[in-house]
RNA sequence: UCCUCGGUAGCUCAGCUGGUAGAGCAGGUGACUGUUAAUCACCCUGUCGGCGGUUCGAAUCCGUCCCGAGGAGCCA
């Protein structure tokens, strides 16, 4: 008899199929002279009703029994539904239970549990709806990543996790050290010189840009800040295109491009997904999500963008100047109040940016840009790199960079250096956006927080 | 890391100004029923986050530590 995922099924359902599909049991209901079982394999958000009637021989012993969480594989024929609900269902010949689910022990009830409750229960938490539709997303997403890149000649770079450089200004690395130098032992550097987790691919993926072209990397990245906020995590995915040849303006073209592409993979792919956030986890998305695919994105300056704060009638706890980086407050502001779309903020004080950032004319400014994105703040950052050797080597000299570890770095502005340009995208963050999930620890399978990583 | 709020049954929470604990859901049993967060009846459930202090007496007041949430910083 031929398996059948569930989305499969109910895509293209075909009454009188006879049929087997593997599952877990959501819940079951009895009625007289037979039971119903809501089966849900993952394939879909969907479950699928079975009718299991007592003439099957184990009904007494073992379907009267089955609760949630128990593990099943079920042959039978696809029905019409009489009752509401459902279009179809399936009748059983069969049901073989694989694996039970004591209801006194199994955390998972028919009913909603809190994010926080489903957090310390990771090895159960995707059997939720909501917690299995992101994990669905996610990887369309993550799929839709690589299309979006090898479409257009894009070649993705594995960058390394293990790394001796430091991208300056992207948060502090964890250590990468062996037993014996934890133990004070000399010979513990097993690299020869002290190493880390990646921050960022991005010093890397420079590499490979200005031999290939364009390149990409996505891939994890780790960050030792002790950040308790709902968009940061110590481990996360990011995306980051390089691209030779191309400025400031090319980049943004590209980001805005990528995140419209991705938004209309799912709002056409992942539907009956988006659906439940809409309802259940932030009302208005699916508009929300359709209006930033047709809008233009809004583009200003870090300058202009100052000036605007500065004329708001509203009132802020940090005081705006030019010069101050920009506050979440001002940053919620722009986004949410003043645009209410995505917003592309460039040109930002040199000062305030790291080293690796494109001097502009102005001698002040750096180009640099941020997209800001209602609700989650900055979704995406990057910036035109520094291709000019002296002007380089002053801006790490300045920001008191060691630039004896830099110098492969350096190199590429000695040997047939060009204007190049990349971003990084924060995948969880984008995967917030796209399912409205308002912490961040929701939308990656084993979040890695302060203090809690427990698997 | 800082600020604010919180930690009470398996889950979600109530418990006012101190007198040693309750509801809904879940679970169990039975009834009923083409049901769909099913319905009805009955039953079970607690180191009131940890430690220390004040008090005749602490879930309640004080101190401290741990954990969580929201906000901030850092950033993606």
């Amino acid at each position: 008899m031929l398996r059948k995922r569930i989305a499969q099924i109910l895509a293209a359902p075909q009454v009188g199929e006879e049929l087997q599909i593997a599952g877990w049991i959501r819940t079951r209901r009895d009625a007289s002279g037979f039971s119903f079982l809501e089966v849900n394999d993952g394939s879909c958000l969907a479950n699928l009703q079975v009718i299991a009637n007592q003439g099957l021989g184990n009904y007494g012993e073992e379907i009267k029994k089955l609760s949630a969480g128990c593990s099943v594989i079920i042959s039978g024929s696809l029905q019409e539904s009489p009752a509401k609900g459902q279009a179809v269902e399936l009748l059983a010949t069969g049901v073989q239970v694989l694996g039970w689910a004591d209801p006194e022990s199994y955390p998972l009830q028919k009913k909603n549990h809190s994010f926080e409750f489903l957090r310390t229960i990771s090895q159960l938490r995707p059997r939720t709806n909501a917690l299995g539709a992101v994990a669905r997303v996610r990887s369309r997403l993550s799929y839709g990543v690589h299309t979006f890149f090898q479409e257009r000649g894009f070649v993705q770079v594995h960058t390394p996790i293990i790394t001796t450089s430091d991208c300056e200004g992207a948060g502090e690395m964890f250590q990468v050290v062996t037993p014996s130098a934890s133990a004070g032992e000399a010979g513990g550097e097993f690299f020869g010189r002290p190493a880390g987790l990646t921050v960022s691919g991005q010093l890397q993926a420079e590499v490979y840009a200005q031999a290939l072209g364009n390149v990409y990397t996505f891939g994890p990245t780790f960050r030792a800040e002790n950040s308790n906020t709902s968009r940061h995590l110590a481990e996360f995915w990011m995306v980051e295109p390089e691209m030779a040849f191309c400025d400031l303006e090319g980049n943004k073209q590209v980001a805005e491009e990528m995140l419209k592409y991705l938004l209309r993979l799912v709002l056409a792919e992942c539907r009956e997904d988006l659906a439940l956030f809409d309802r259940f986890i932030a009302r208005g998305l699916l508009a929300r999500l359709q209006q930033v695919v047709d809008q233009d994105f809004a583009h200003i300056t870090y300058s202009e963008a100052i000036e605007q704060l500065l004329q708001a009638q509203q009132s802020f706890t940090y005081p705006v100047q030019w010069g101050v980086d920009l506050q979440s407050e001002h940053e919620r502001y722009l986004t949410e109040t003043i645009y209410q779309r995505p917003l592309i903020v460039t040109d930002y004080p040199a000062a305030i940016k790291p080293f690796y950032m494109r001097v502009n004319d102005d001698g002040q400014t750096v180009a640099a840009m941020d997209i800001l994105v209602p609700g989650i703040g900055e979704i995406i950052g990057g910036s035109q790199r520094e291709e000019r050797y002296d002007l380089l080597l002053a801006r790490m000299q300045a920001a008191g960079i060691e630039t004896d570890g830099y110098q492969w770095y350096l190199d590429l502005r000695r040997y047939g250096t060009v204007p190049h340009a990349g971003f990084g995208l924060g995948f969880e963050r984008l995967v917030q956006f796209v399912t409205g999930m308002a912490n961040i620890r929701e939308v990656i399978p084993f979040p890695r927080t302060p203090g809690f990583a427990p698997c």
